[in-house]
DNA sequence: TGCATAGATGTAATGTTGTATCTTACCCGA
DNA sequence: TCGGGTAAGATACAACATTACATCTATGCA
């Protein structure tokens, strides 16, 4: 597995790297959205636009509907700003927004605990497999479902 | 990617070959599951569960519910006999329900089409990766969303 | 034979996830 | 201040998945 030297962030400083990088793609942080990601690096394992949507409604003491967190959802994802869990249909936040990796997520089927691993070699590996087969523009989509290190030994 | 020299078995053979894989196992090769394996390998690309139904219903001339087939694809993938395909919500048949891989899915996001890799070294990878992070009883989801190559061409 | 039982399937309802469409609110530049 | 554009709200609905419980059927055994 590689190293990762560049930044991690957390907290103020996730958001605002957050925000840099949206406006910075000549789009608008608005508040909604502030909301939104809050909420979404306020889970602590993947969250479903349901789940945000209710975090969000309860914080601000009015109805927030799905459609509109989906809607954001999908701005962050193209924006890097947060990944798609494929296998648990549910969203985490991207904690370094500012690189492009294809990543791996080790998501546990006892807890939902989500690990997120970037292996550019093996995803490279993976891409090159689907080159290989004549796709283009290849998405990999790696995920790992099983046990984590907690919930084995219980 | 590895050169498959086992088996791989379509048509009558495929579905006997299922038959047997789950009768090995213990569990009855039911009418009902029959029907749900036929209409599962008829598809071409992959089918969700309420595909299936309807075309089972169809042939059937009766209403067949979707619960029943999602117990008969849970039942399926758990015997090894069909596989899901996690980033499309649907199933696909496995052609060579003997042997154990971990596959890979290049899904087509235009078309659908569905093609399916095994590549037990980049699987293997994946695996090594997940038990590094302390991940017991992995069960690695490896899929390619892009462009095959007659969608990319036209 | 007839009954008990376990497994398979049917029925219905409900829960969860994701889209589509139309409307409203707001900002900003002309 | 008007008009265009983006964001967000409201509503409906489509697609995917599960639950609880009833019924059927094959099988073994008294």
């Amino acid at each position: 597995m590689t190293r990762h030297d560049h930044q991690l962030h957390e907290g103020e400083a996730l958001k605002s790297a957050a925000r840099d990088r949206l406006t910075k793609q000549g789009e608008q942080w608005t508040d909604m959205r502030a909301s939104v990601f809050d909420a979404l690096a306020g889970f602590d394992k993947p969250a479903s636009a349901y789940d945000i949507a209710e975090a969000v409604s309860k914080k601000q003491g009015r109805r927030v509907a799905a459609n509109s967190v989906y809607r954001i959802l999908d701005l962050f994802v193209g924006a890097n700003l947060a990944r798609r869990v494929e296998s648990a249909n549910a969203y985490v936040a991207n904690q370094h927004p500012d690189c492009l990796h294809d990543c791996i997520f080790l998501i546990c089927d006892t807890c939902g605990q989500t690990v997120h691993l970037d292996d550019d070699s093996l995803s490279g590996g993976v891409r090159q497999a689907a080159k290989g087969a004549g796709f283009s523009a290849p998405r990999p989509v790696i995920e790992v479902r099983g046990t984590c290190e907690d919930c084995s030994g219980s």
